[in-house]
RNA sequence: GGUGGCAUAGCCAAGCGGUAAGGCGACGGAUUGCAAAUCCGUUAUUCCCCGGUUCAAAUCCGGGUGCCACCUCCA
């Protein structure tokens, strides 16, 4: 049984074929690096982490590139608005984007390439297309000629004289087609500047992916990931330039659904993102703190990839609750370090109910990478395993574990990071609540159930709720 | 206006021709001094609407309606 993967370009799903036997070569576009990281950032990375991970559980050797726009438009905005130099100001969010996808487990990326690291690069790759006839010169840069393209559009599904009714203003008057790219712009005064045959300047944006992509993973690779909103012009462009050249380019198109909100997408340009509230909830940073890492990257595998995820708090919510329950049960086995062997999971002696399983597992992830579709099959062998008993009650629960370890959920650690970070509490918070559950405790020895229940009703509305266990309690912060 | 996509229980979400996975929540029971947690059980005769094809449709076809995304920077 071959993995499955539906291509955004022949908009069909087909069976995988590597370029070559028993390896993938993965491309996905990465941020820009110019401000906080949001949760749309992530997204990416953490299906593509699974699905690279999947690759692996089968056998493949993944060659995962996910490229740093360290150079653009916003990021010089940035820094003239903010008078820090624009190299500071990248450093600082590509180390904060690289401690992120740490906290979410995503482990598969193999190369990180910055954009300003292959300037030659992409100078080479302008200078062919010039040679071409594909790119022309103007005042101001240097474009490339769509109208040259065969079939410029197929990816968006989109034809060139439709585009031309859109209102484009404000685009020169030295274009060939208002739909020309630039593929390299000549600084202004104040910018920062690589030189080049046609002046002091930057490379578009567009002209990155196909470089790095081509210097790492070669003309021809098999699958290039990316948001949806990156089919059109972004994915759109990096076609035609690579194809220009007679490179073959990625054989395959995934694109993962976007971030929403109450059914709609948010974006960085998105009026309710002015409210610094509302904002707040996309970041990277707060949305970690709040439901923790493992969270997040349990609710974006919930759903399917090329669905839009709606980051409500009851959604959220519910997953923390799910995936708490689940690691609960795990207890021990949550904890022991990873050493998942995917062909020892595989190959495991199991009764048939546990095995049948594992078979559905494994077949949602072949069928596309169904992440929520197999996490179901995980829950329902989790209930399979609680009508069991003894040695092969823990087989079933390790067989659990394994299943999502497989895909970097369940790993040590987890529990404790979406269980109420005590960090956060202090030191002096953790004395003061044992000590009111000590007298709580002497109250219930002596049946002062009145005193008791007070202190625990007090507790629950500050949000602090005590659960009793034999001969000792516990708190919690929140739900 | 053009181009894609989606409509399944209170919410999220699978299934894509053979008689509705799973999660959250809710409810009932066990347990508990009462709770919480845990365990057991219940929770869509039906898949936006109307036609059609078929022995059989949530799944296919036609027509509606609603929502979302892209067409401008966006992961």
């Amino acid at each position: 049984m071959s993995i499955q993967i539906q291509d955004s370009l022949r908009r069909r799903k087909a069976p995988f074929r590597p370029l070559v036997p028993g390896q993938v070569s993965l491309y996905v576009c990465g941020p820009t690096v110019y401000d906080d990281c949001h949760i749309g950032h992530l997204m990416g990375p953490v299906i593509f982490d699974a699905i690279a991970r999947w690759f692996r559980s089968r056998g493949y050797l993944v060659r995962f590139v996910n490229n740093i726009t360290d150079i653009d438009d916003k990021i010089i905005q940035r820094a003239l608005k903010s008078g820090e130099p624009w190299l500071a100001i990248t450093q600082r969010y590509t180390a904060q984007y690289f401690e992120f996808l740490k906290k979410l487990h995503v482990v598969t990326i193999t190369d990180h390439p910055r954009c300003t690291e292959y300037i030659d690069e992409m100078i080479a790759f302008v200078e062919e297309l010039i040679a071409a006839d594909r790119a022309y010169k103007t005042s101001d840069g240097v474009y490339y000629d769509i109208q040259r393209q065969e079939h410029y559009g197929k990816l968006s599904g989109r034809k060139l004289d439709e585009m031309l009714s859109g209102v484009r203003v404000e685009r020169s008057e030295e274009l060939r087609h208002p739909a020309d790219f630039a593929l390299w712009k000549l600084a202004k005064p104040g910018e920062p500047t690589w030189e080049s045959p046609w002046g002091a300047g930057r490379p578009g944006w567009h002209l990155e992916c196909s470089v790095m992509s081509s210097s790492l993973l070669g003309q021809a690779f098999d699958i290039h990931g990316g948001g949806d909103d990156l089919k059109f012009p972004h994915h759109e462009n990096e076609i035609a330039q690579s194809e220009a050249l007679g490179h073959s380019y990625a054989q395959c198109w995934m694109h993962n659904g976007l971030i929403q909100y109450g059914g709609v997408k948010i974006a960085k340009s998105d009026p309710r993102m002015k409210d610094p509230e509302f904002a707040r909830q996309f970041q990277a940073a707060w949305l970690l703190d709040t439901y923790g890492a493992p969270t997040i990257r349990f609710f974006l595998l919930q759903g399917h990839y090329r669905s839009p995820v709606d980051f409500k708090p009851e959604n959220l919510q519910a997953a923390r609750a799910g995936l708490a329950r689940l690691l609960k049960q795990l207890g021990a086995l949550a904890e022991e370090a990873d050493e998942t062997n995917a062909e020892e999971v595989f190959a495991r002696t199991l009764p048939l109910p546990l095995a049948e399983r594992r078979a559905a597992y494994c077949e949602a992830l072949d069928d596309d990478f169904s992440t929520g579709r197999a996490l179901g099959h995980v829950f329902a062998l989790l209930n399979d395993a609680k009508k069991l008993a003894g040695k092969e009650q823990h087989e079933a629960l390790r067989l659990v574990r394994d299943l999502g370890r497989l895909l970097g959920l369940f790993l040590p650690g987890d529990a404790a990071q979406i269980a109420d970070d005590e960090a956060h509490h202090g030191e002096l918070f953790e004395q003061v609540m044992s000590f009111v559950l000590t007298l709580r405790q002497e109250a219930r020895a002596r049946k002062d159930f009145a005193l008791s229940d007070r202190i625990r009703d007090g507790l629950a509305a500050l949000d602090i709720h005590v659960e009793d266990k034999a001969g000792s309690s516990t708190w919690r912060v929140g739900s």
